[in-house]
DNA sequence: GAGTGGTCTAGACCACACG
DNA sequence: GTGTGGTCTAGACCACTCT
């Protein structure tokens, strides 16, 4: 069979964005054609994929490849599959890359919104016990710490409280106080940012929040604590996010073969 | 080189819980071996495990296998990997189970807290559009409503609305009332849940919020919406659950290569 | 029984990090 | 340059689903 299929191997030299270290991947391109292929509704809502053998054949290339493009749409949660029937699609893709998900700036672009901000401040200090559990650092080493309001076309919809380890913070501290994205500069200065542990609850506004977001004291905010490292693992970032309500939510997709979604009890301490 | 090695491959013939396809893989096995060996401290904090090469060898298998385990490890957090250096060990295991993370009952005896609950109400009434939608019924299509407050060693911790497709409702209706778990009766019933996607924000309680859980009315919940599906790609379930602030937060590991994670701007309606 | 995905192997070449 | 992980191949066998 091969006559019916829409989509083919339209040669995807390169992809913008953060691409990984091998951007130009034969699997990435395999991926990035059968996204294309469901997300446009090809294969029909809850459709069935052609054989990993079939697509091996059509694309040229073994089934491992056709394999480890699969395993990425299988994350992304757009195919399931089980031994013994062909693939079914799940849905739409609306993972959004990874970059997307840490640099405000970036992801605001991507909504078409016009993302701002304001440096409220931005101090050196000694490292409480706390964030050099965090940033794993040594007694006595200091950090730096940035205040920031953030706006989305205008409106205000989150202050973001961010510790940096010296030789991140250095290179913030020297950033013009009017630069939007510092994640894209820190890149630049070879700065990487791979991983990223995420914690999500709720939590009630202190004055400072109140006063910069212009709600109640006391008000509900939505709370994201993220902690970045790069690829040695060292980190290079804590911050703490606080969204006024009705602005944001968080979507995740897990299955039985990919977790990375966890619950947990209590709130540990602020 | 063979000696110092803490670890060696401890035939783990079976490990319980929710074991997918094939529970007892070779690249299973050398995962959990792994996965033990990080968590101990075998390997240190920010340490550097093995090479692919050598772990292939101690284990007796390909390079192949041990890469299908290092992927394992990769997507729960564990560990970094880069073209070039050795891997790097990221911190300690903290990712739940996908069972867990669906199951009320099963989540709260991992925690060492009892859970209970009480079913409020359970009707069965046709679907609205938006539940059409979810659980992609036909127009005319019925559904199961359940409504039932949570607790967690007593204490009232979550309200939960999960809405049912028939085929699923039917077997809930049929169950005793007294019923811990819902997940786990069905999953004897033959109603896999393998997928699923998540949303958490923040929503101000109604007044049936309220008078369950004994909180103000528009005081703030952490909500979490929740769809998930069999491996046919067919929903068996769309929850919504309302947790007390403080009681819960979710967390999340996304990295370059396995995402999962989106943010998105402005709550979608009720 | 035929078809399909899940697992595993053995080997190859490449891109990148680091000394 | 050497070692490492990233990618790719070709083939094999098994477990499972479906008809």
């Amino acid at each position: 069979m091969g006559g019916t299929v829409t989509s083919s191997v339209t040669q995807l030299d390169d992809q913008e964005g953060q691409d990984g270290p091998s951007g130009g991947a034969l699997y990435r391109q395999v991926a990035a054609d059968l996204r294309e292929a469901i997300t446009t509704g090809a294969y029909g809502e809850a459709g069935r994929l052609p054989a990993e053998g079939a697509l091996a054949e059509r694309y040229g290339v073994s089934r491992g490849t056709v394999r480890q493009a699969l395993a990425v749409l299988r994350a992304d949660g757009l195919v399931t599959s089980r031994r013994g029937t062909r693939r079914v699609v799940l849905g739409n893709a609306r993972v959004q890359s990874f970059s997307e998900l840490l640099s405000f700036t970036h992801w605001a672009r991507a909504l078409g919104e016009e993302p701002g901000g304001r440096l409220e401040s931005l101090v050196r200090r000694p490292a409480d016990a706390a964030e050099r559990e965090q940033l794993r650092l040594e007694p006595g080493a200091e950090v730096y710490v940035t205040l920031r309001l953030r706006t989305l076309s205008g409106t205000a919809v989150m202050v973001e409280r961010t510790v940096y380890p010296p030789h991140v913070g250095v290179l913030v501290a020297k950033l013009p106080p009017d630069v939007v994205s510092h994640t894209e500069h820190l890149r630049e200065h070879g700065i990487l940012f791979t991983d990223a542990d995420h914690t999500i609850d709720v939590v009630a506004a202190n004055a400072e929040d109140a006063k910069l977001l212009g709600c109640r004291r006391g008000a509900p905010l939505l709370r994201e604590r993220r902690r970045t490292t790069d690829p040695t693992g060292r980190p290079v970032e804590w911050s703490q996010d606080r969204y006024l309500p009705g602005t944001v939510s968080f979507s995740v997709h897990n299955s039985m073969v990919t977790s990375a979604l966890s619950r947990h009890a209590r709130t540990s301490d602020d």
